[in-house]
DNA sequence: TGTACATCAGTGAACGCGCGTTCACTGATGTAC
DNA sequence: TGTACATCAGTGAACGCGCGTTCACTGATGTAC
């Protein structure tokens, strides 16, 4: 065990608690079985965290960041329009379907206002950062109404893609889906 | 304690639910702080509901009919164009501030997924109804993408209202709420 | 380079607590005759 | 209309369980000389 396991061990937690947060929420995730999921005992938990709290920021500062690499992996390969090519990609099936990789915000952000500051913060940050990256894709630099067009747009991919997940109704949710943008909108 | 003050402690816990609900999730209240709060005890519940689930699905159902009630009020009192009006107001500080009493989609469908199917169905419903009021208030009835253009206004409202909620920075709350719409965005 | 010691991540059991749910009991309401 | 009984919402304590957190202990790693 040298401090370098200690390392990957604290990583390999916190990329599991992102996956397992997003999947069922800050309150549905226990320590235990975060820790048995990582390959780990519960004790090992406070050698690594403060506090549960502590490690819900972290662990929503590393989806947010892995959110935004994915947003430009997106962007950076669209032919044509970017932002039409990012409205595909976010209101797919696959996203709809797996929400433990998915939009941090779609997920965890109406947990957020119940939380301390920290976290709020790590929300504050992913949502410039995202704001930023949609402004950049933009085909059109000069329009002064370019970040109220996107945050506009984010606003409204967050709440097609939560809505279209609580449906049970399949054709309901393709509607949501595609009156927002999706080519695909199975499921 | 006749039959009428049973049906009215029933109402009283559901109604009493929904706001706390919305307020800390449906994982964040307890049946003990439930009961407490509408004035009864413990053991009672289980009088009255199969379960937390079922008290769930009714206490959210009970939740998005006050909401559809509201967005009914505003369409109707509203001058000039309607679905101004509901932005406007759904976006207002009040609304952002007070979650107990305010829309069921922003603080509650993100944890539909984990849900059972009959609060799926409650969400079903209330998306129905949402789209159908909007679509309703709309002035232009021959449109033929006024359904598309309802379900991207309930979206765009539902992710912008999340998204200025999880906010720490008031700026930035401002102003994700006065790009989708509000009129005073300070908070 | 080898030895002695400090550090510290991990183990696994335990802490007190609140969870959802059950239960024996109470007593007022409603029903049957 | 009065009496006897069944019904059933509510009480409050208890159930087993999982929660976040703590702790004594282990043993490998890293440091000092």
């Amino acid at each position: 065990m040298s401090r370098q396991d200690a390392a990957r061990n604290r990583d390999r937690v916190i990329t599991t608690a992102s996956r397992m947060f997003r999947e069922d929420g800050y309150d549905g995730v226990g320590i235990a079985a975060l820790m048995q999921a990582a390959g780990l005992t519960n004790g090992a938990f406070y050698k690594q965290f403060e506090s549960k709290e502590a490690l819900i920021a972290e662990a929503t500062a590393h989806a947010l960041s892995r959110n935004a690499e994915a947003w430009k992996a997106v962007l950076d390969s669209a032919g044509g329009d970017p932002l039409e090519a990012i409205a595909q990609w976010y209101l797919s099936a696959p996203h709809v379907q797996h929400r433990g990789l998915g939009c941090t915000f779609a997920t965890l952000a109406a947990e957020a206002p119940r939380h301390d500051p920290p976290l709020r913060q790590v929300f504050d940050t992913g949502l410039r950062t995202a704001i930023r990256q949609i402004v950049a894709a933009g085909q059109n630099p000069d329009d002064p109404d370019r970040e109220a067009k996107a945050i506009r747009l984010l606003s409204r991919l967050v709440g097609a893609l939560t809505l279209a997940r609580a449906t049970s109704d399949p054709e309901l949710a393709a509607r949501i889906l595609s009156a927002n943008g999706a080519t695909d909108a199975t499921g």
